[in-house]
RNA sequence: GUGGCUAUGGUGUAACGGUUAACACAGCGGGUUGUGGUCCCGCUAAUCUGGGUUCAAUUCCCAGUAGCCACCCCA
């Protein structure tokens, strides 16, 4: 009895853990990334873009096998030619790879570099993260001085602070491969002491990681890190220098920061400063799982080398642009509109819409952002799209001024409608903007 | 990878074990062919997929899938 539903073609939809950026959300793109580009300009990177998808050793190299990134999240795939590849899941590596191949050892050092744009990772989805997700990347390639650490700590703060999301690094320095097998044995020996009692995790990390039990989320662990040896009371001379190095700079630019022995970093190229930035709520609110990092970074001296590079060391940072953006809804902060059409042109009749398609192309020259809706003839439909569009002026060209030769002018704030020469059209209508654009600014001065 | 919650037009919601699944918004068209942001009318459009229980399932059950959230980890 139940009649089979015809069935519809087979309709798609994202795949998990994608995200398309929709028309109404790509002015935070577009700010963060000019936001970006501002920065980099004025702190000297220069923009690298490097492929999406590189040798799969190379990440498995640098990022460490037992890493969760390399361990659980790499998209991997074996291409046609039977090339192990990766999608990228950072850029840090990519970026040596590419200094490494293409000599940039023979540049002027240090090499600043800077990229935009997506990684992946295998995750499972969840707020703020995708799997397809967009990290801003600022690399300072060959300098050990500890100033280029307080300087990418000043960039990654200044992102934040320019988009006027509250925010403060949380650092830390996990040493060198000098001091940190010492520091290892220490925190070891102290938590065995407390073995039974802590969560089962740990436990397993006990063994394979000690450093890693920092970083538990785990109840039960807290007490028993807050009592734990720490890291900077454990660095050789060299690498407590130039930690207090940074930390003297950071007080110097006035950089709000929190120093935080639990931030160990999932990668394990880091040597020295480690650091994570997190809003001021999380970071007061002192509930651990709460805290989503919206960048991260630090120092990696000895990955080049690992790469088969000579021995470089190098600072970097990644902000996430997806929680970026998630911050500044969530606090609903202002974000520059993208640039509207400022004038629509509405025609009625024949002639008129001929008359029209060309004095577009006369405003298009003459470098207004015009719109129109040349398919539709009814002036009401136009002005409603004129409305819609947000244009500040419309322009009406009918039969009657096709006959006196004049082009209406409508202010569609006010709605005064004024007659104008057709070839007085271009220096009035920027007569118009103009005005309109002093009050504006005058309005937005007075509101600051 | 583990766990919790959810699944109805494009969006946000409603409803009932039983005829045409309701409402709002958006979209499109119109309100006598020259005036928008208000109003009025009309149209389009949905029960995630597959099983099971039942005379009957969109509703109850199971599985799958997807989404959200949390863990893990990170951006």
């Amino acid at each position: 009895m139940p009649v089979k539903k015809e069935k519809k073609t087979r309709s798609f939809q994202l795949v998990k853990g994608m995200k398309d950026i929709l028309p109404d959300d790509q002015k935070y793109w577009q700010y963060i990334s000019q936001l970006a580009e501002t920065l980099a300009v004025k702190y000297g990177f220069s923009r690298i873009d490097i492929p999406l998808v590189e040798d799969t050793q190379l990440f498995t190299r640098s990022v460490g096998q037992a890493t969760d990134i390399v361990e659980k999240e790499m998209y991997s795939f074996i291409d046609k030619g039977g090339e192990n590849i990766s999608l990228r899941p950072e850029f840090t590596a990519g970026i040596a790879r590419a200094y490494i191949e293409h000599g940039m050892i023979n540049l002027p050092q240090p090499v600043k570099l800077y990229s935009i744009g997506p990684c992946f990772r295998y995750d499972k989805p969840q707020s703020g993260r995708y799997r397809q997700f967009h990290q801003l990347n600022f690399e300072t390639i060959g300098d050990a001085d500890p100033v280029t650490d307080a300087q990418i700590i000043l960039i990654a703060y200044k992102i934040n602070e320019m988009l006027n999301l509250p925010v403060i690094m949380q650092v830390n320095s996990v040493g060198c491969p000098q001091c940190r097998p010492d520091y290892e044995l220490v925190l070891k020996d102290y938590f065995k002491k407390y073995r039974n009692k802590l969560s089962e995790v740990s436990q397993k990390r006990l063994l394979k990681n000690p450093l890693r039990i920092l970083d538990s989320k785990e109840d039960l662990d807290q007490t028993i890190i807050e009592g734990a040896p720490q890291q900077v009371d454990h660095l050789c001379e060299e690498c407590k220098n130039h930690f207090i190095k940074v930390l003297e700079y950071l007080d110097e630019l006035e950089v709000p920061y929190a120093l935080n022995p639990t931030i160990v970093r999932g990668l394990d190229y880091y040597t020295r400063t480690t650091f994570e930035v997190t809003t001021v709520e999380d970071a007061e609110n002192g509930d651990k799982s709460r805290q989503i990092a919206l960048g991260g970074g630090g120092r990696y001296d000895k990955l080049y080398e690992s790469l088969g590079g000579r021995e470089t060391p190098v600072v970097g940072f990644a902000a996430g642009i997806e929680r970026l953006i998630g911050q500044i809804k969530e606090k609903d902060l202002k974000v520059p509109a993208l640039p509207q059409a400022e004038i629509f042109l509405a025609q009625l009749g024949t002639e008129a819409r001929r008359k029209a398609l060309v004095l577009f192309e006369e405003l298009y020259r003459a470098g207004f952002k015009v719109t129109e809706a040349f398919s539709k003839s009814g002036i009401k439909p136009q002005l409603e799209m004129a409305d819609r569009l947000g244009a500040k002026l419309c322009l009406i060209v009918g039969q009657k001024e096709i006959i006196d030769g004049t082009v209406m002018i409508r202010d569609m704030d006010g709605g005064i409608q004024e007659v104008v020469d057709y070839k007085k059209i271009v220096p009035e209508l920027r007569k118009r903007l103009e005005k309109m654009a002093v009050v504006r600014v005058a309005i937005e001065d007075k509101t600051v």
